[in-house]
RNA sequence: GGGCCCGUAGUUCAGCUGGUUAGAACGGACCGCUCAUAACGGUUAUGUCGCAGGUUCGAAUCCUGCCGGGCCUACCA
């Protein structure tokens, strides 16, 4: 099998804020697929980082009494903990407040421009002073003096300011003409329907540039105006593999992007603008474009103002780093919105990780530690029963390289835990504890059967749950060099009389602390 | 206003290029087992497949309308 390069992305994050459970959840799915990859031996890219120009950062530091830069380094210093805190593997963490990016940014601002799609104007439209902002005329409302307010009641005024477009209105026709050629452009399937549809919509030439503010990148040869903050941010993802320098190693090997995940809130920018950009800029447009859902606190959005949000950190040391990252893509299919919940975190732990695989673990090695001398027992001929449950665990790769290679993690789960399901079965069909009395080495081969199965489990479930993972084939003395997917199948099978450690369970029960009468 | 998605067992969902008695998981009930983290296995669904029509030999699955939920987007004033 060829082991193409891989390269993909996080939306860089807003610096105006802690990172929250929505953040570490776009991180993680990105840090399964990044993991899944590297064990199918592929040569990953794993990007993610802090968007950190714009005129709200700006504003949010001065009210801290912080000049921007010194701002922006503290908060993106939160961003850089999360990867820590969740386990992330990611192989770069971007800042736009960079000077490589800085480059990257102005390079392509030049490239659209000599390409002739980028003209100077004017930008008009109501502006409120007091919210920094630009509202529609649908948006707003009078007041009893007839002055036209904003939906926030700020009084607005018409104002123009020089600005740079962008002729985004030219990209329509082979903007549908490239969705149309790539169906697999934008998953899921409904966001593509919005996107198309909005494209279909008709396309307004597009502001590029502020004169209002200086946080930001200066546009080349005109330093009066900053660069709008999406042209800006979109563009670290070339940054990163080393644009403007299209000769640089990792720019031929990682450019185009295989995929950047996003949250829905941002498909636009990434399924529209993006494409438009690089093609304007003559550079090639990346392979995919994911947007997952929003993860709703039992069926509320979270924000601050509820004061319902959660913090990975909090759930990670409730629950325990694996569980969490287990329960997070396995809960909710990938790109629905979806409710998390504490009663559902702990029926996932419980069931899925104490109850069935972790308990199948323990059952099975402690039988093995008890009856085969603490070592691999030794097989006998296998009998079409084994060869069923072997062939289950073998094949599963296949069904679960599918699912996460269209994101959708919930599906690849299931199909690895349906091996598990069939290995209790298998446990209680050849009830080796019976075997004992009558058959030692027919209980041999069950238990051989079943470490061996085992090893597939804990091999595929690296990318979910890395330290669990990790355990599980220590417990099996797999060698840290043999467990990427090269060695499912038989070619690596455990070897007969190898001395195992003492078994220990991997994923203990979640009690609740409150005990109900 | 236009568009997209969704409404299926107590719960979360699958099925939806139309075709035997509508499925899975979790929860509940009952039974079995005792190797194991009181875990595992088996059996068990009186579900109006949102409502009402239509097409068809036959619809959860296609069409129309309506109700309810979510999302994208436009605009009048």
């Amino acid at each position: 099998m060829a082991s193409s390069p891989y390269y993909l992305t996080t939306p860089i994050y807003y610096v105006n804020d802690r990172p929250h459970i929505g953040h570490a959840y776009t991180t993680l799915a990105c840090d399964v697929l990044a993991r899944f990859h590297r064990l199918d031996d592929r040569e990953v890219h794993f990007l993610t980082g802090t968007d950190e120009h714009g005129q709200k950062v700006e504003k949010s530091a001065i009210l801290a009494g912080k000049d921007p830069q010194t701002f922006t380094d503290e908060v993106s210093q939160n961003f850089r903990n999360l990867a820590g805190d969740m386990n992330y593997s990611n192989d770069d963490f971007i800042r736009t407040t960079e000077e490589r990016h800085n480059q990257a940014a102005q390079a392509i601002w030049r490239a659209i421009k000599d390409n002739g799609h980028i003209y100077l104007d004017s930008y008009a439209g109501w502006y409120s002073v007091r919210d920094e902002a630009f509202y529609a005329e649908s948006e707003l409302t009078k007041n009893e003096d007839g002055q036209k307010i904003a939906p926030t009641g700020a009084e607005v005024e018409w104002v123009e300011e020089p600005s740079y477009f962008f002729n985004l209105s030219k990209w329509e026709e082979p903007l549908l003409e490239f969705y149309e050629k790539n169906p697999d452009f934008i998953g899921p399937e409904s966001r593509r329907n919005e996107v198309v549809s909005f494209v279909k919509g008709g396309l307004k030439d597009l502001s590029i540039s502020r004169t209002s503010f200086k946080w930001g990148i200066p546009v080349p040869d005109d330093p009066d105006h900053i660069m709008y903050v999406w042209l800006d941010a979109l563009t670290n993802y070339l940054t990163a593999v080393g644009y403007p320098d299209t000769k640089n190693p990792d720019y031929l090997k990682f450019w185009p992007a295989d995929l950047h995940m996003v949250g829905k809130d941002i498909v636009r920018f990434h399924a529209v603008y993006w494409p438009a950009f690089l093609m304007a800029a003559g550079l090639p447009t990346p392979k995919r474009i994911y947007a997952h859902g929003w993860l709703l606190n039992k069926g509320e959005k979270m924000s601050k103002s509820l004061g319902n949000v959660l913090l990975p950190e909090d759930l990670v040391s409730k629950y325990g780093l694996d569980p969490v990252r287990y329960y997070l893509l396995r809960e909710v299919p990938f790109g629905n919105d979806g409710y998390i919940s504490h009663k559902t975190m702990v029926s996932r732990i419980n069931s899925d990780l104490a109850n069935d695989i972790g308990n199948l673990a323990q059952r099975s090695l402690s039988m093995i530690a008890k009856n085969c001398d603490g070592a691999v027992p030794t097989p006998g001929a296998f009998t079409e029963s084994d060869e069923a449950l072997l062939s289950s665990a073998r094949n599963v790769i296949d069904t679960a390289r599918n699912e996460f290679n269209r994101q959708a993690f919930h599906r690849g789960l299931e199909a690895i835990w349906a091996v598990v399901g069939d290995s209790n079965r298998y446990v209680d069909a050849q009830a080796p504890w019976e075997l004992r009395k009558t058959d030692p080495d027919r209980m041999a081969t069950v238990l051989y059967v079943l470490a061996e199965t085992i090893r597939h489990l804990g091999i595929l479930i690296q990318p979910i749950m890395p330290d669990a993972a990790a355990q599980l084939l220590n417990q099996l003395s797999v060698g840290v060099d043999a467990r990427t997917f090269i060695h499912l199948g038989p070619g690596h099978a455990l070897t007969a009389g190898a001395p195992l450690p003492k078994p220990a369970p991997v994923f203990p029960r979640y009690i609740d602390e409150e005990v109900p009468i």
